[in-house]
DNA sequence: GACCACTCTCAAGTGCAGTTTAGGTTTCAT
DNA sequence: ATGAAACCTAAACTGCACTTGAGAGTGGTC
C-alpha cells in the first residue's frame, strides 16, 4: 500500500522500466505496440510512456500466450479493454471470464488426448481404424501454413 | 481383420496415398522425410513409397504436436522406434508412456493458470503484487526468439 | 502410344513472433 | 556542459513449419 502509493506519483512508465518489471524485452514492447497491444503516449522528446496498467496487459498477453493464443486473437480480447481509462475490476473480470472458457477448451483438449493416449497405451495401439488418437487427424487437415500449435478449432482462422 | 488382410497385400503405399489417409499435405510428407521424422523407399522410378506403419508416425506427429512440442522433440521422440521393422506394441507404449508425462505437465500447467486466472476474477485484480498471475512472469524472460507457444520447462531449449 | 494424373527436385515464399543492427536523438547525473 | 545510459526508427534477419511454383519425369489407362 504504502509503496504503490508513492509510486502512484510516476504515473507513466519509460519503456525500460516496463521492459524490467514485465521480463518482457524493449523490442517486445515495441513490437506490441506495432501490433495494437498496448499502446503508449510520448514525451516531448518521442520517447515512450506507459501507463502502469500496461503491465497488467502486458501480463495479461504473457498469460494468454502460455494458453496458445495467438497475438491476433489477444489483441481482440485486449480490444474490449478500454484505452482512455485504466481498466477497471469489472473490465478486466469480463475479459477473463470469457479467456478462461477458452483455458477450459484448451484443457479439456490436452485431457481428451490423454485419455485417448491412456487407451492407447492399454492396447499398444496407434492403431489404424480403431484408436481414437488416431482417427482424430481429420481436424487437423486443411489448415494454413505456419506454426500452428494448439491453434486448433478457433472459429474464423 | 478381414479389411487388414486385404489391404496388406499392397504393403507400400505412394505419397498420395499417405497423404489422403492421413490429412496431411504431401508437401509436408516430404518436409517431414527431410526432416528425419518419416522415411520411405523409392520405386525404380524415384518416387516414394511408405509403409503402412507411417500412418501411424504421422498421427503421433500430429498429436504430439497438438500438445505443443516442436518437430525437433518429436523427431527424438520417434527416433526411438525402429526403422527396419514395423513397431511393436511394446515400442509404441514406451514411446506413449514418456510422452504421456509431458501431456501431464501441459495439463497441469494450464490448470494451474486457470487456477490463477480463477482467484483472479475473484479479485479482480490482475494486480501489481499480489496476483500469482501476474507475478508468475519471470518464467517467461529469457527465452529465445520465435514462436514459443507452450514451449515452457523444455529442458535443453 | 498418347494422355493425364501423379510424382519428383530445388528454390523461393509465407506467417508468426519476435531480435538484431545501424545510425541517430534524448535524458540525466555530475 | 558533457558524457554515459537510455531511447528512437527503419530495415533486415531468425527459427519454425510449412506452401507454392517451375520445370521435368513416371505410370496406369484407353
Amino acid at each position: 500500500m504504502v509503496e504503490e502509493t508513492i509510486l502512484n506519483k510516476e504515473h507513466w512508465l519509460p519503456i525500460g522500466e516496463i521492459s524490467s518489471r514485465s521480463g518482457v524485452a524493449a523490442s517486445a514492447l515495441r513490437f506490441y505496440e506495432d501490433q495494437g497491444l498496448i499502446h503508449s503516449r510520448r514525451t516531448a522528446g518521442n520517447q515512450r510512456q506507459y501507463q502502469r496498467s500496461t503491465l497488467r496487459r502486458i501480463a495479461f498477453i504473457q498469460a494468454a500466450q502460455r494458453v496458445g493464443l495467438a497475438l491476433a486473437e489477444i489483441r481482440g480480447a485486449l480490444d474490449s479493454l478500454p484505452d482512455d481509462r485504466t481498466p477497471t475490476k469489472t473490465d478486466w473480470s469480463r475479459l477473463s471470464r470469457t479467456w478462461r472458457s477458452r483455458l477450459d477448451e484448451r484443457i479439456a483438449e490436452l485431457e481428451r488426448l490423454r485419455d485417448d493416449l491412456d487407451s492407447c497405451i492399454g492396447c499398444g495401439c496407434l492403431s489404424l481404424q480403431r484408436c481414437t488418437l488416431y482417427n482424430r487427424q481429420d481436424h487437423l487437415a486443411a489448415q494454413g501454413p505456419g506454426a500452428r500449435i494448439l491453434r486448433v478449432g478457433i472459429p474464423g482462422e
